[in-house]
DNA sequence: CTGAAAGCGCTTACAG
DNA sequence: CTGAAAGCGCTTACAG
């Protein structure tokens, strides 16, 4: 008997009166036993209640067929498809995925895992920066930036943002609008992406359009608190829910929506519609501009990116660039497989973001 | 070198000049070593990169500090809020805990799982059934009926569900609401469960509300295809997610809610306030009702239960009696680590429902 | 305080 | 086809 009290190898050719080795061959249908032995080693493992510790074995093979996903905030639709994505993937071809909620780097030499996964390159980065320089495990994030340079080597699943921004643009100019406005969070790494990228192409569209030299009368920024800079600034202290706070939505995208949505309303931004930065932000931006008596997409037309499941939730299906957070996820979990199990997967993965036409975008036409 | 050319114990002694018991003292911090060895210990291991191998570790402990939590159904936001709660509880206490969607119940034998957790009994039920009666991990779940038996012992943290339907019939008949109704799923076990509350509650105000006596006029029952019984048969087959599937959410209980709209508009339910099975069904309800200019709560009022921390992203925040999801997964996480650490919790522990109040219920005074 | 040895439960190359 | 033995990387009771 083992440790606990459970069965083992030893206790099963005991009673079979065979070889531990013979055990293995016959449990694990490898190598040669006689058919009648093997036969009845089954029977004696089966009547034994015998089942192999997974322990010894991951010892043995140096493989746990485990992996780690990070992600700082569970709460961020995206970021929940994106999981359930990644977790159906690895499953079909037999590994299983941790959802770590706590970002505690430290511990990842603790853990049961063949391979470190990431939704969002900015915590690669951080962990990368924490413990990976030494604790070589590998690699595999999703990527908004593909010219993103990490300090070691990883292998990236890429969200092509420059052709996001351009669809975006492309699907309102296709519904007759002009005036293209941007509503981003105040400050973050992404947020500065896809301002330039939106900026890159509305310089290219302003003077067909006839729009005046200042673009960025078209720009909402939300203010947003010092604590809360969703995307760089939030792992320093690391967000933790508490159970029974009623107001764990305080820190989300949808929330800085909602303060765009105030700011909007203070201005006299010009624009017909807006794009985004995703669909938390679109949703928060509604809510206020409703609440106001500013109608979606009766007086202004809002796109979102992402896609979230939560989109047939809402009264309004927003219009939006889907990213497809389960495909990313399922491609990011097949790269890490294809890693272990030394099948070279390619560097870098584009993935395809694509329109989903929701009822939030007016057509002007 | 290990296997795979990492740094082993053995790598760090030969470097120190010392045995790998005195390594492992040192590394460990237990036992004795002479103080200028502990430190040429430490720092030759720093030096060459070591770290211990969890897996080595775990198999001399037979603990792997990792448990496992199953649920069908991810984008039910009381399931993420239940893991997000037992995450961050394990996580206090030295855990980590796997959330698995894909339910295969066979494949526990292969994970590397100290204890098994449940948020939903009748899963529970199905992986006793299943695996559960011969592979022996502890069990902790959830469980809606305290009266509850499973075919071997399993700790419990109860949801007061008696509790429950009180409170939100209380609350109601505090806001001056005699006919208060129920919308439930058709089918199901904790429809039934909550169904049956309901009626020996309103059975006794029945008379002194001057209500007559056929309380079934006030419940509506969603009608729900045969394949989409969410509690009791969706296991089989199991509820597989599609990435790139834009329907995903059909098979909530969301969409039950907006069945059960369609239901009570061709009906004449006489209830001026229902309480529904859960806030997801809630505002699947209120959403087809609005559509079809019912409007909550001035010409209906509706509560949920739950408490998803999605109200506070919609239009109307909904009013609902909270089971607290966080609080009852971080109770059941802190009940497994008991067991597992000998502290001997208690065999069934209750949580406590509270109202939230929110804007979906009119008061009639 | 330190090392050699046995052990955790498994696998596999080797000899027979 | 089968078993004894060495090994995966760690821990710990034991002897010195």
């Amino acid at each position: 008997m083992g440790i606990k009290g459970t069965v083992t190898r030893k206790d099963v050719a005991r009673a079979a009166g065979v070889s531990v080795a013979s055990v293995s061959r016959a449990v694990n249908n490898s190598g040669y036993v006689k058919r009648e032995v093997k036969e009845r080693i089954i029977e004696v493992a089966n009547r034994l209640n015998y089942h192999p510790n997974p322990i010894a074995m991951s010892l043995q093979s140096q493989k746990t067929r485990q992996l780690i996903l990070y992600q700082n905030e569970i709460t961020a639709p995206y970021n929940l498809q994106f999981f359930n994505g990644a977790s159906r993937a690895a499953y079909k071809r037999g590994y299983a995925i941790f959802l770590d909620l706590n970002c505690d780097f430290s511990r990842i030499t603790r853990h049961l895992v063949d391979g470190v996964l990431f939704s969002l390159d900015v915590l690669a980065e951080k962990y990368i920066k924490a413990v990976g320089m030494n604790y070589l495990l590998p690699i595999v994030t999703a990527t908004n930036d593909a010219s993103l340079v990490f300090p070691r080597p990883v292998h990236n699943v890429i969200i092509d943002n420059p052709r996001i921004i351009n669809m975006g643009i492309d699907y309102l100019l296709g519904k007759g609008h002009r005036e293209i406005g941007l509503v981003i969070p105040q400050r973050g790494k992404y947020s500065e992406l896809r301002y330039k990228l939106w900026k890159n192409r509305m310089e290219q569209e302003a003077k067909a359009l006839g729009l005046g030299s200042d673009l960025d009368l078209l720009v909402v920024r939300a203010e947003i608190g010092d604590t809360d800079n969703l995307l760089n600034e939030r792992l320093d202290p690391p967000l933790i829910l508490q159970p029974s706070d009623d107001n764990f939505a305080d820190y989300s995208s949808f929330n800085i929506g909602m303060r765009a949505g105030m700011r909007y309303l203070n201005s006299d931004n010009p624009a017909t519609a807006f794009i985004c930065f995703n669909d938390d932000v679109a949703y928060g931006f509604i809510r206020v501009l409703e609440k106001n008596g500013v109608h979606v997409p009766e007086n202004i037309s809002v796109m979102g990116i992402d896609g979230i499941y939560l989109r047939d939730w809402f009264e309004k299906s927003v219009s939006t660039v889907s990213i497809d957070a389960e495909n990313v996820g399922a491609v990011a979990a097949d790269v890490m497989i294809d890693i272990l199990e030394n099948k070279k997967p390619k560097y870098m993965n584009w993935t395809s973001p694509r329109v989903l036409e929701g009822e939030t975008v007016m057509d002007r036409y």
